[in-house]
RNA sequence: GGUGAUGUAGCUCAGCUGGUUAGAGCACAGGAUUCAUAAUCCUGGGGUCGAGGGUUCAAGUCCCUCUUUCACCA
């Protein structure tokens, strides 16, 4: 946290986003803060390393390699391919980004593991485990499935139930399966190895209170101290995806060990490019500074496991861990059904500025934990307006003057309030960027634009266009505007490092760093002529945006569920709407006497023997949740209908079927073209609200 | 269930260690302006600061209870 005026040495990483999927706008909040702070400390001058890596190991891995019928290492390579390109794309810029599954990291894996084993703060132990009799492998609790014993919601993870939030442990599952081969299954003894934790209180303690956490991170220490730190399982057993142990055949470091030993990977594999000094980042004692951005998710095994591992493999602590909260769109999180579960790539496809959402993101954030909302309307109506309306119209609304008045040529005045005001404000502005409190910051650089606008709504140039002999102050007043812009555009450049670059250009002078507050345009300098920069958000785009998100996921579900379909022929028999004969009214208490209500489906599955039903579990509100059957087998895979919400009709008769009562009737349309189509109530809806 | 956080104008958010009539941006209304890919400037309406109790000369700001939303529980 030093603020001298030497240059610092500064490492910096982001968490390492896991090889397993897509980078989306939730992963992008994390790599876009830190690049906003890199990109600040090293206009700043100081000399920064940002590096990451993709997070390669483990069983998931393992297993979707073997189901695309591809080797882990030819998966990840995909995958590190497509995350590189990602992360350009939006400007995130690291000066490595690497893979644990490298050379490097299996040497210092291995290397830290034997310094931690010769330190004595390892062991082993003989634990029973989950294992799956036909595929021959343990079982992480997460590909354990079963019957949550708490709402008997079949088909539940191993450790929590999605419909009803209960945690328990596998052990509690009904009718457990294994989610890789279907089998039941078994306990069985293994010898794990363990990083002794529980020795490392002290130290830990010590740590916390060094000032490196956040108040609320340090909160969660402090509770996780209270119920005590049990000894940590770092190996799991072959068949792995990882490094295997050294003295240890058949098993592999669990990929929580050797995923944030890949951060030094990564710094080591630049250095040997660079010729840094590796050891000057890691030693015990080093003088350098070190800082981990990273979810609040991952704090335990950042703030815990991660520094004594450090502390006992003879390495120096983090200077500082900087744990964000997630983020939300539209207020709730993110969503496959709604359309707000967005991947970095479907964002460039329909927004296709990445810096727009760097400046909402920055907008938003500060140093605490809290979730931060990407709230779709605010971003449109902020971004067009801050962005555009506000600071990029300075320049538009002046340059047109100074370029075909004075053919490009700049003439300032000797004094001007607005802009000493604004280089005054680069204090502060550093303070709250080095703070992570960006949202300060652009509060304090829009209030700044406005101050721009209003000297130039005030000095009227437009005005002074039109009369005689007015010529110098009109070129002055423009010169002033455009200095006012270079200054804006220097305090935005960590967030907007690309359109900062275009402006520099059309300014015609050179990169600007934070030093360059004190420079100013000089009278006499040529500047480029104005070509407009941005254009606002269409907010159709938006809406495209959700819209295709949406549709992915139908499609989806409709290929599969046709997938495995025969002839469909029109189905939806026991839902038709009733075909009210063409032009004869009901009165409006005729519609009355049905109930409709908004219900939750919390459990859907197909019903053995049956060729168009599904059952549905439906929740309206009432002590227990309703039994109906459904036809609509045909076009939905009853996975991708839970936890919707549709309509049902709640007070028809129940009615016996073959396969038993069905309590109620859910809604859909449908026609000789297809369906049936299930009906969604809007954003809002909760269940047992009655539809009228 | 336990723990941590969170709830401030229609929307998105500021409000430091308690202290004059609670702020900003957007949206909205009225006016001005026309340089700017309709942007800008001025003025204004709008909040019993989640609810209730308490401490205090004084509470959005401290304490207790309840409640909303979110996360964590290895």
């Amino acid at each position: 946290m030093s603020q001298s005026n030497s240059p610092r040495k500064i490492l910096v990483t982001s968490a390492l986003p896991y090889a397993n999927g897509s980078i989306h706008l939730g992963h992008l909040v994390e790599y876009i803060q830190t690049d906003i702070w890199v990109r600040f400390q090293k206009m700043q001058g100081h000399t920064v390393h940002y590096v990451c890596a993709d997070d390669t190991h483990g069983t998931p891995i393992m297993l979707r390699a073997e189901k695309e019928g591809i080797t882990p290492e030819a998966l990840i390579d995909a995958v590190h391919k497509e995350h590189a390109a990602d992360f350009k794309e939006f400007l995130v810029e690291f000066d490595n980004y690497y893979s644990t599954n490298s050379e490097e990291n299996k040497v210092l894996s291995q290397t830290i593991y034997r310094t931690l084993k010769a330190n004595g703060k390892i062991a082993t132990k003989t634990i029973e485990q989950y294992y799956d009799p036909v595929k021959n492998m343990f079982l992480p609790d997460r590909f354990i499935k079963g019957e949550c014993p708490k709402c008997h919601a079949k088909d539940q993870y191993g450790d929590s139930c999605e419909v009803c939030g209960a945690t328990y442990n596998p052990t509690e599952l009904i009718n457990a399966y294994s989610a890789v081969s279907g089998a039941a299954p078994i306990r069985k003894e293994t010898e794990h190895y363990f990083f002794k934790l529980s020795e490392c209180e002290a130290f830990l303690k010590d740590w916390t209170r060094s000032g490196t956490l956040q108040g609320e991170a340090a909160n969660k220490m402090g509770e996780w101290f209270e119920s005590g730190l049990n000894d940590w399982d770092i190996s799991r057993d072959a068949p792995y995806f990882g490094f295997e142990i050294p003295d240890a055949p058949g098993k592999y470091f669990y990929v929580w060990l050797d995923a944030p030993i890949g951060y030094m990977a990564s710094f080591k594999n630049l250095c040997d490019a660079q010729g840094l000094d590796f050891d000057e980042y890691w030693k015990q004692d080093s003088t350098t500074e070190l800082y981990h951005f990273i979810g609040k998710d991952i704090l335990y095994f950042h703030a815990l496991f991660w520094p004594a591992t450090l502390e006992f493999s003879g390495h120096r602590k983090p200077t500082q861990i900087f744990a964000h909260g997630f983020l939300t769109v539209n207020g709730e999180k993110m969503s496959k059904s709604r359309g707000t579960f967005i991947t970095a790539r479907s964002y460039l496809e329909h927004i296709s500025n990445p810096e727009y959402l760097r400046y909402y993101y920055a907008a938003k954030l500060n140093s605490s934990m809290e979730d931060i909302d990407l709230s779709l309307d605010d971003f449109t109506a902020r971004v067009n307006s801050d962005l555009v309306g506000k600071y990029i119209n300075i320049a538009s609304r002046t340059a047109g003057f100074i370029n075909k008045r004075f053919g490009g040529k700049l003439n300032l005045s000797a004094n001007n309030g607005v802009i000493a005001e604004m280089k005054a404000a680069a204090k502060s502005l550093a303070e709250s960027f080095e703070a992570r409190e960006y949202g300060r910051a652009l509060r304090e650089i829009m209030r700044l634009a406005d101050l721009a606008n209003g000297f130039v709504a005030d000095k009227a140039p437009w005005v002074m266009a039109k009369v005689e002999g007015q010529d110098d102050t009109l070129q002055q007043v423009c010169s002033d505007a455009l200095e006012m812009f270079r200054l804006l555009t220097l305090y935005l450049k960590p967030v907007l490092p690309k359109l900062a670059g275009e402006i520099e250009q059309f300014l015609h002078i050179a990169p600007l760093n934070w030093a360059s507050v004190d420079a100013s345009l000089t009278n006499g300098h040529m500047i480029h002529a104005y070509e407009h920069l941005i254009t606002r958000i269409d907010p159709k785009a938006i809406e495209a945006m959700t819209e295709a998100n949406k549709e992915n996921l139908t499609a989806t579900a409709q290929v599969a569920a046709h997938g495995v379909k025969t002839a469909s022929p029109a189905p939806a028999p026991i839902l038709a709407p009733s075909d009210a004969a063409e032009g004869a009214y009901i009165s409006i208490d005729d519609f009355t006497k049905v109930d409709l209500r908004i219900a939750k489906i919390v459990n859907a599955e197909h019903v053995e023997g049956a060729e168009k039903l599904l059952k549905l579990t439906l929740d309206i509100g009432e002590a227990q949740p309703r039994q109906v059957f459904a036809g609509i087998k045909s076009a939905y895979d009853p996975t991708t209908l839970v936890g919707r919400l549709t309509v049902m009709v709640a007070n028809l008769a129940p009615r016996k079927m073959k396969f038993g009562m069905s309590e109620g009737m859910v809604l859909a349309a449908s026609d000789e073209s297809g369906g049936p189509f299930i009906l969604s109530p809007d954003v809002g809806a909760q269940l047992g609200m009655k539809v009228k």
